[in-house]
DNA sequence: TCCCTGTCGATGCAATTGCATCTATATAGA
DNA sequence: TCTATATAGATGCAATTGCATCGACAGGGA
């Protein structure tokens, strides 16, 4: 079996993209801690719900959408459960399901998070990129994506 | 105090960012996981090692570099240690301190988990985008980089 | 109907991480 | 010199994560 050797400009683009992201993750977990709010994973979950409106959204669902694994879907949802921010509804058609639903609660603090999450965005991305080249970069990433996205 | 709203395309680079990154770590991972080697983490540091060569490096010089917690640091090497593939010598000037080292059976680990990684980083991105758009990906991250990279 | 297998979601336990703090040494200033 | 402050690295403890597995229900086939 023949194990592929990386070229040079990958090598390079890869390191960059490690060394970027977890620091751009850092900042902005960083800028939450500071300003008291939770973690940026409770605002994928509560975005993805604030989306899927009324209806709600399956645990499974939601696991792939915010690239979690399951146990911690499942965890994180006990936790906004338990902060009044998500609610839990039987489903009526699979006894083994629920289906997570935001509450009023979990808007507002949605609300409160993007604030500081925005703002982080704008900070470290916005205003050292132009559009077009943050156009670019989104387009250069889409590739790598799975499935990739072909613009 | 005014907080900024980023722009549309700085949301969707953003988001794409944080997504392709956390799935290319998750692949990267997994494949060494299933190849039974140690984490990436300990890539980076036996990788800093061997790049500073006999001369070793103090831990906090390794700290900026690998873009890890001290205390990350300081558990991570113990577990080198453990392993036989860093030593730590005492450094004559600074009695605080310590050189870390890596041993030939670092070199060897680290050129075990690299057949394995590099491979990785072929497939997740080598052989999605040309050398150009390698390069213009680098460029770009390179700007987002604290501190950033004008090349 | 009764398995058998698959999926949904939760959880016990071990490993890892984060936070705060500690010890030891260095360095600067009175 | 003596004291105060800063830095290097380790570590106790709590929270989080990963792994494996579990219990409950669904769906299909005999």
């Amino acid at each position: 079996m023949m194990k592929k050797s990386p070229a040079p400009e990958a090598v390079k683009a890869w390191g960059r993209l490690m060394r970027v992201s977890r620091q751009l993750v850092e900042k902005a977990e960083d800028a939450l801690k500071a300003g008291g709010l939770p973690p940026l994973a409770w605002y994928d979950v509560l975005h993805e719900l604030a989306e899927a409106g009324e209806g709600g959204l399956r645990p499974f669902e939601l696991i792939d959408r915010v690239l979690l694994a399951q146990y911690n879907v499942s965890r994180l949802l006990a936790r906004l459960e338990a902060d009044g921010l998500v609610e839990k509804l039987p489903v009526s058609d699979d006894g083994r399901g629920q289906t997570v639903r935001i509450t009023p609660a979990g808007r507002e603090m949605r609300r409160r998070i993007w604030a500081v999450y925005g703002a982080s965005i704008a900070d470290l991305i916005g205003d050292k990129l132009s559009a077009k080249e943050l156009e670019a970069l989104a387009g250069l990433l889409g590739r790598l994506r799975d499935p990739p996205i072909t613009e």
